[in-house]
DNA sequence: TAGATTGTTAATCGATTAACAATC
DNA sequence: TAGATTGTTAATCGATTAACAATC
C-alpha cells in the first residue's frame, strides 16, 4: 500500500464519487467500461480520469477499457472500506440520531459501538438497536473497549471540553458535525468536517451571484 | 455587485470560513485584525487572505489591518445572508427532521416555509412549527406560493421523480443530500450537494492511508 | 516621520488537459 | 492485423505564495 502516500486531495475527494458511479453501473449490469464513457458521464475528463486512477496502479486493459466490478472492488479497496473501524457517536439530538439511523457504516468501513448523551432524558432509549449511553460513561467505556473513531454531533459550546476528553482518551480520528474546529487544538489527528452551516452559505452565495447575473442581462 | 462574477471556487468554499472566524472574533469584543493574524488562527497565508478579498473590494486599511465587524458584515453581504429565500424541505424522516430543526436558516439568508413528506403518518405532524404537508399537495402549495430552493432529504429511489416535479414547478436551486446526481438531468440549476456518504469514505480512507504509512516505519 | 500592513504584481507551484507511444 | 484505449509524458492552465510599492 505504499503507493497510497501523498495522494493529492482532489484526488481523494474523487474517489468516492467514482466508487457510487461504479456501483451505479454495476446495478444497471454494466460490466466493461473506457474512461471515454465515465467522463461523459461523471463530468470528469477521460484524462483526468485515467491519471487519477494510475495514482494507485494500472487497473485497465488497453484497447478494452476497465472492468466495472473490478475497478469497484479496487477504489472500494484502496478507500479502505473493508476495514471495520469502531465509531463513537458524541451527542444523540437531531442531527446524531439521524446520522445513525441514516448511514451504512459497515458499508464505509466503521461500526457504530456507542452512543453517548449528557441528557439524562435520552440516556437509557435506544437508537438503531444501541442503548444511548450517559456521557459520564465514556472512560470507563473507551478503557473496555478499543474506539477508533469519535463522531461529534453536540453544540459548538460543549464541543472543546468533550474534544479534549476525546484526545485524552486516546481518539485520533473524527467526523465533526458540529461548527467547532477541532485541529486548532491538536495537529496529530484526522478531522473530516461537515459544516452543513458553511454548504448551506455558499448555496446562498451562488443563488445571490447568478441573480445579480440575470439582473445584468 | 457586478465585481462579484468569476470568482473563483476555492475563494467561494473559504468565505464561510472567513465569516464564522470573524464572527468568533467579534464574540470576544476583537475589533482589529491583519491578514498576518487572521493567517495564524486560520491556517491560511496572509498572502491568499489578502488575495481572497480583493477579489470583492478593498475592505482594509493600509498599516493598520481590516475592521472585524465590517469586514464580517462584508463577507456576510457577499454571501447574500442579508436574502430570505423561500425554501422548502422534502423528505421529514430523520434527516429531514434534523436539518429542519438545528439549521438557523434565518441566519443563512433561507426561509423554511414548508415540509413535505409522502408517509400519510408524518402528514400533519409538526416540526419546528410546520405541519409536515402530503407530496400530493406540493404543485398546490408552488403555485400559491413562490418557492426558490428545495432540500431534499429523500432516498435516492425516490430522488429523480421528485427531482422532475420540482423541476417542472420551477425550482431551480437545490440543497441536496439525497445520493442522486441532481445536475444529470437539468444543467441549469444550481445544487449545493452534501454527500455524507462521501465525507465517510474520505474519512476511512485517510485513516487507512496513515495506519499504513505509520505501518511502514 | 517611521513602522506597519495593505493592495497588487510577479514568481512559483500544483493540478488539469492534451498528446501519443505502448499494447491489448 | 487494425482499431481502440490505456498508461504516461509534456504542455497548459489556474491557484497559491512571495515580493514590494503604495499608503495609512
Amino acid at each position: 500500500m505504499n503507493k497510497y502516500n501523498n495522494i493529492s486531495s482532489p484526488v481523494i475527494k474523487r474517489l468516492p464519487r467514482y466508487y457510487r458511479f461504479l456501483g451505479e453501473l454495476m446495478e444497471k449490469g454494466i460490466t466493461k467500461i473506457s474512461s471515454r464513457e465515465l467522463s461523459d458521464k461523471m463530468g470528469f475528463t477521460a484524462s483526468q480520469i485515467r491519471q487519477d486512477l494510475n495514482c494507485f496502479g494500472e487497473f485497465g486493459q488497453q484497447g478494452y477499457g476497465y472492468s466495472v466490478e473490478s475497478l469497484y472492488n479496487e477504489i472500494g479497496h484502496i478507500l479502505g472500506l473493508d476495514n471495520c473501524y469502531n465509531a463513537i457517536l458524541i451527542g444523540a439530538g437531531n442531527l446524531g440520531k439521524a446520522v445513525a439511523m441514516h448511514m451504512s457504516f459497515e458499508k464505509r468501513g466503521f461500526r457504530l459501538i456507542g452512543i453517548f448523551d449528557n441528557d439524562k432524558e435520552k440516556v437509557g432509549t435506544n437508537i438503531k438497536g444501541l442503548r444511548v449511553s450517559d456521557l459520564d460513561d465514556l472512560d470507563k467505556f473507551c478503557f473496555e473497549t478499543k474506539t477508533d473513531v469519535a463522531i461529534l454531533c453536540l453544540p459548538k459550546t460543549a464541543a472543546p471540553e468533550i474534544a479534549d476528553k476525546l484526545y485524552s482518551l486516546g481518539i485520533r480520528y473524527y467526523w465533526n458535525f458540529s461548527h467547532y474546529d477541532l485541529s486548532i487544538d491538536h495537529d496529530d489527528i484526522i478531522v473530516e468536517n461537515v459544516h452543513l452551516n458553511d454548504s448551506l452559505m455558499i448555496l446562498c452565495y451562488r443563488i445571490s451571484a447568478e441573480k445579480e447575473k440575470n439582473k445584468d442581462i
